[in-house]
RNA sequence: GCGCCUGUAGCUCAGCUGGAUAGAGUGUUUGGCUACGAACCAAAAGGUCGGGGGUUCGAAUCCCUCCAGGCGCGCCA
C-alpha cells in the first residue's frame, strides 16, 4: 500500500472509532474523504492529513477534531502531532527501509500495477496522410502515443497500437499527379504545377526511384508505398512501434464502408438532400448533420472513418483511445454519434485532444503546412537527437500549445531538461562503478583500496540489508529521507499518468527525482568510512537507479551509464 | 455567434478531485570543486494566480460573468 493511502486509512479508521465512542457525532462517513499530502513546510512532518472537512458535520472546530482523532491512533513506526486542523506524521527509519526493500524485491517491476484490469485498449495515433514527410506536430503525437502505450501496459492494460493510413481520397490523386510531374521534370520536360499539388522536394528522390524501377506500379501506388516506408522508418527511429498499420483503402476493398453505410441506413439515420446522402448526427449531440456520400457519388472521409471505428470495435476492444490534434475537435460528436447509431457504446471511444505545436522561427510563429518547405520531424531528430526530441514533446501537458523554438533546440540542446535527468542516472551508475574500483587519495597521493570487492558488492545488492540511513548530519539525513520518499512517490505518479493519460507526469517526476538525487549527493557522501552507513547509501543509489531506469523506459528515452 | 483549449515570477511551465507562507526550470546577482561526475549544489531577487462577482471556516483550484490569445465550426482530409 502507498504511504499516503496508509495514513488516509489510519485517520479514517480513527474517526470511525471516535464516532463509535460518541466523541464525535453527526458524521456521514461516506461523504468524508481524507487526503494525505506532503506538507510544504517539512518542519510539520513528513505527511499530513487535514481533518477540517469533518467540522461541517461534527460542529466542532478543526483542532478539536484533530486532537480527538489523534487520541484514537496508536502510532507504530511514526510519531504524530497536531497543528490546527492538520494531523502531522513523522516517519521513523523503518518506513524508509521498507520502501527500499520493496524496490529491491520488485526491481524492474517496481510500481507496476493492475489498474487497467487487463482491459483491451486500442490506441490510435499519428495516422498521417502518406502524402508527405512528418512535420514536428506529428512528433508530438508519436511521442505521446508511444509513451502512453508503455504506461498503460505497465498499469495493467492490454494495449494494441494502431496507425490508420489515409490512403484513399482526393489527396492521393494529387500525390500521384505530383510524382508524375517530378518524373517528367527529371526527364527534362518543363511542367506546370497547380497550387494544390505537393511541391515539396521529398518527391524528387521518389521520382528517381520510380524512373529506375517502378515495378509496374501506378504513380499513386508507387508514391504511397514510398512515403509510407519513409514514415515507418522514421517512426522506428523515433521508438514508436505500431502493432498494425491499417489501410483506409482496405475498408473499401472489403466492402466494409458500404456495409457500414447500409447499417446506418437500416437504423433510419440516413436521408437524401441536394443529391447527397446525409447522416442524421443531430439525433445525438452533433450540431449539424453530416454528409456521408457526396453528390458526385464519392464518400467523405468521415464515412470510411466510421467504418474503421466499427472495425476496431468488432475486434473486441473495450476501449478505443484516439489521439487527435485540437483542430479535429469538432469531429468528436459526429464520430460518437455514428458509433451510437450503429448500436455500439460511444463511451468506448476516448479522444485525447492535443493542442498543436507552433514552430517558432526568429521569434515568430510559423504556420505549419505540408506544401511549403518547413522543418520536418526527421530533420529535427537528426539535429537534436531522439531523446531530446521525445522529451521535449512529452514534458508539457497536451492541453497546452507547444511552442517549439527550432533554433533554441538546435543550438542549445544541452539545456534540454532531459540531460539533467540523464545526468542523474549516469551519476548513480558512476558511483556504483566506483564502489569496486581503486581510488586515488589526493592528500596522501596514494592509491587506496576499493570501497568493497566485487563479491561484497554482489552480496550487498542481493541481501539489500539497509542497516543505517542516518548520521549526525542534519542536511544529509534530511536529503536521505526526501530522496527515499520520492522513490515511494513513483507509484502514485505512474498511476496518475495512466489514469489521466498524462505522460508528462513521468517527465515531471524524473526532474524531481533527479533533483533529490543531486541534492542528496551534495550532502551525503556515499563511500564513507562508516561501513554500515556507506553500504546503506550505496543501496539507496542502486534503488534510485532502478527507478530512474523504469521512468526512462516508460517514456522510451535512453538511460546512459556515461555521458 | 457557437464549441474546445489556454491565461500563474522577465521567459517556459507545474499546482486545478478546494487546505498551512502559491512552486520549479530558465534568465539576473552571489557563493561552493584537493574524496564517489561542477552537465551539479546552495543563497538572493522576482507574484494584483487575466479582471469582477459568488459559494464557505478556507478559492490559483468550484460556479457565474467579462476580457485576451489559440484552434475548429466544408458535399476537405
Amino acid at each position: 500500500m502507498k504511504i499516503k493511502e496508509f495514513f488516509e486509512k489510519t485517520v479514517k479508521d480513527a474517526l470511525t472509532e471516535a464516532s463509535k465512542k460518541n466523541k464525535i457525532n453527526g458524521i456521514n462517513e461516506n461523504e468524508i474523504n481524507f487526503v494525505c499530502e506532503i506538507p510544504k513546510n517539512t518542519n510539520f512532518g513528513d505527511f499530513a492529513v487535514n481533518v477540517s472537512c469533518v467540522s461541517r458535520y461534527a460542529k466542532m472546530s478543526p483542532p478539536q477534531i484533530a486532537n480527538i482523532i489523534k487520541d484514537e491512533i496508536n502510532p507504530d513506526g511514526f510519531e504524530i502531532n497536531v497543528a490546527g486542523g492538520f494531523i502531522n506524521f513523522k516517519l521513523f527509519e523503518k518506513f524508509l527501509v521498507d520502501i527500499l526493500d520493496e524496490i529491491f524485491e520488485k526491481k524492474e517491476n517496481y510500481a507496476k500495477s493492475n489498474l487497467g484490469n487487463s482491459k483491451k485498449v486500442n490506441i490510435e495515433y499519428v495516422s498521417a496522410n502518406p502524402t508527405g514527410p512528418f512535420h514536428i506536430g506529428h512528433g508530438r503525437w508519436a511521442a505521446i502515443g508511444s509513451s502512453l502505450a508503455e504506461i498503460l501496459k505497465y498499469t495493467g492494460y492490454d494495449v494494441f497500437q494502431e496507425f490508420y493510413i489515409n490512403d484513399a481520397g482526393a489527396q492521393i490523386k494529387r500525390l500521384a499527379k505530383s510524382l508524375e510531374l517530378r518524373v517528367r521534370e527529371l526527364k527534362g520536360e518543363t511542367v506546370e504545377w497547380e497550387d494544390d499539388l505537393y511541391k515539396g522536394e521529398y518527391l524528387i528522390p521518389c521520382a528517381k526511384k520510380y524512373i529506375e524501377d517502378n515495378n509496374g506500379l501506378s504513380y499513386a501506388e508507387f508514391a504511397k508505398q514510398y512515403m509510407l516506408n519513409l514514415q515507418k522508418e522514421l517512426l522506428n527511429k523515433f521508438r514508436t512501434n505500431f502493432d498494425l498499420f491499417f489501410s483506409e483503402t482496405s475498408l473499401y476493398n472489403n466492402n466494409e464502408v458500404e456495409k457500414c453505410t447500409k447499417m446506418l441506413q437500416n437504423a433510419g439515420k440516413l436521408y437524401e438532400k441536394d443529391g447527397a446522402i446525409w447522416f442524421k448526427s443531430t439525433d445525438y449531440t452533433d450540431s449539424q448533420d453530416r454528409v456521408l456520400k457526396k453528390s458526385d457519388g464519392t464518400n467523405t472521409y468521415l464515412t470510411a472513418d466510421i467504418a474503421y471505428h466499427k472495425n476496431k470495435l468488432d475486434r473486441g476492444f473495450d476501449l478505443l483511445i484516439n489521439i487527435w490534434g485540437a483542430d479535429h475537435h469538432g469531429y468528436i460528436p459526429r464520430m460518437k454519434a455514428a458509433i451510437d447509431a450503429l448500436g455500439y457504446d460511444s463511451n468506448k471511444l476516448e479522444v485525447l485532444l492535443g493542442q498543436l505545436v507552433n514552430i517558432i522561427e526568429n521569434g515568430e510563429a510559423v504556420r505549419m503546412g505540408k506544401r511549403k518547405k518547413m522543418v520536418t520531424l526527421d530533420e529535427l531528430v537528426c539535429e537534436v537527437g531522439v531523446d531530446a526530441t521525445r522529451y521535449w514533446m512529452l514534458m508539457r501537458s497536451i492541453d497546452t500549445t507547444l511552442d517549439f523554438d527550432v533554433e533554441l533546440a538546435k543550438t542549445k540542446s544541452d539545456q534540454n531538461p532531459v540531460f539533467y535527468a540523464q545526468y542523474a542516472y549516469a551519476r548513480c551508475s558512476s558511483i556504483l562503478r566506483k564502489a569496486t574500483e581503486k581510488r586515488f587519495d589526493v592528500e596522501t597521493k596514494t592509491e587506496i583500496q576499493p570501497f568493497m570487492s566485487e563479491d561484497e558488492y554482489l552480496k550487498l545488492i542481493d541481501e539489500h540489508n539497509v542497516e543505517k540511513l542516518y548520521c549526525a548530519d542534519e542536511k544529509a539525513d534530511e536529503s536521505t529521507k526526501r530522496l527515499i520518499l520520492k522513490l515511494e512517490d513513483f507509484k502514485s505518479q505512474v498511476e496518475a499518468a495512466s489514469k489521466f493519460r498524462a505522460p508528462y507526469l513521468i517527465c515531471k517526476y524524473l526532474q524531481e527525482l533527479a533533483f533529490d538525487l543531486h541534492h542528496f549527493y551534495n550532502y551525503a557522501h556515499v563511500l564513507v568510512d562508516d561501513k554500515k552507513l556507506g553500504n546503506s547509501r550505496l543501496l539507496i543509489i542502486y534503488a534510485v537507479r532502478i527507478v530512474l531506469k523504469k521512468a526512462f523506459d516508460l517514456i522510451k528515452v535512453d538511460a546512459p551509464e556515461k555521458m
